[in-house]
DNA sequence: GGGACACATCGATGAACGTCAATGTAAGAT
DNA sequence: ATCTTACATTGACGTTCATCGATGTGTCCC
């Protein structure tokens, strides 16, 4: 009965492959009624956007581009505790938004273009 | 300090001017920290899409693509009571994703493209 | 006017969330 | 081995939220 298409799911943080292509006929909400499952699953990632904090924490990574940033510049800079900005990076991380890097003790951290474009793909009308 | 532009505004409702223009020289994350005030702004556009059930009922006007959608359609479509698709309605409005207008004793609901433009707009790395 | 209908608002309830200090874990340095 | 540093996890606290039934508000029809 639904038109899911089922192309809505984050990129396994593995096989990122090609450039940055969204989803091949695409995956918007204008595609027809949401099953249960996907509205699930898309609110999931929607809800790792919905609180300030971890948008400004996502705005500096972002600003880094391909470099990463480690977690250390992120506790002063935002004026939140050491325990708050590794709750919002794992979430961030679980979200399939940013991925986690270790190096030595200390944790870097990257965008993943793809679980962007998933998401512009779903708020795309046309 | 921060590279706020302030783009990040939802168009006012009113004037939504050109045919579905993102922001001008554009607002993404990946335009330098984010400031918490613009922070704070776009959560609260993101709270609105992270809750299934909001998604569902987005999906249902978008599905429509130009035509209105009646509210006495959505609460047996989606099996939730009166009251409830009244409360998502009224934060999806308020978020700017949709606009409602009175027909008799009937409210109809169509989607604001230009916030979805803008929202798309924020999850641009480029 | 009086119903009947569509929708909004209220009040309550249980679940989820953001934040922090304290504690745990694991890696490098001495 | 011990100490220090960077980060994760835990437990607690107050806040926000989704959902519902009940009630309020406004519109249409007779």
């Amino acid at each position: 009965m639904t038109t899911s298409l089922n192309l809505v799911d984050v990129p396994a943080l593995s096989d990122r492959q090609s450039p940055a292509g969204p989803c091949e006929d695409c995956c918007s909400l204008a595609r027809g009624p949401l099953d249960v499952d996907d509205a699930q699953r898309s609110a999931e990632r929607f809800k790792a956007l919905a609180d300030p904090m971890r948008l400004r924490l996502l705005s500096h990574v972002a600003a880094q581009g391909c470099d990463a940033v480690c977690a250390c510049d992120l506790t002063e800079e935002l004026g939140i505790s050491q325990s708050t900005v590794s709750h919002h990076m794992k979430k961030l991380v679980d979200a399939g938004l940013l991925i986690r890097e270790q190096r030595g003790k200390w944790a870097h951290y990257t965008v993943v273009p793809e679980a962007f474009a998933a998401l512009r793909g779903l708020l795309e009308l046309g």
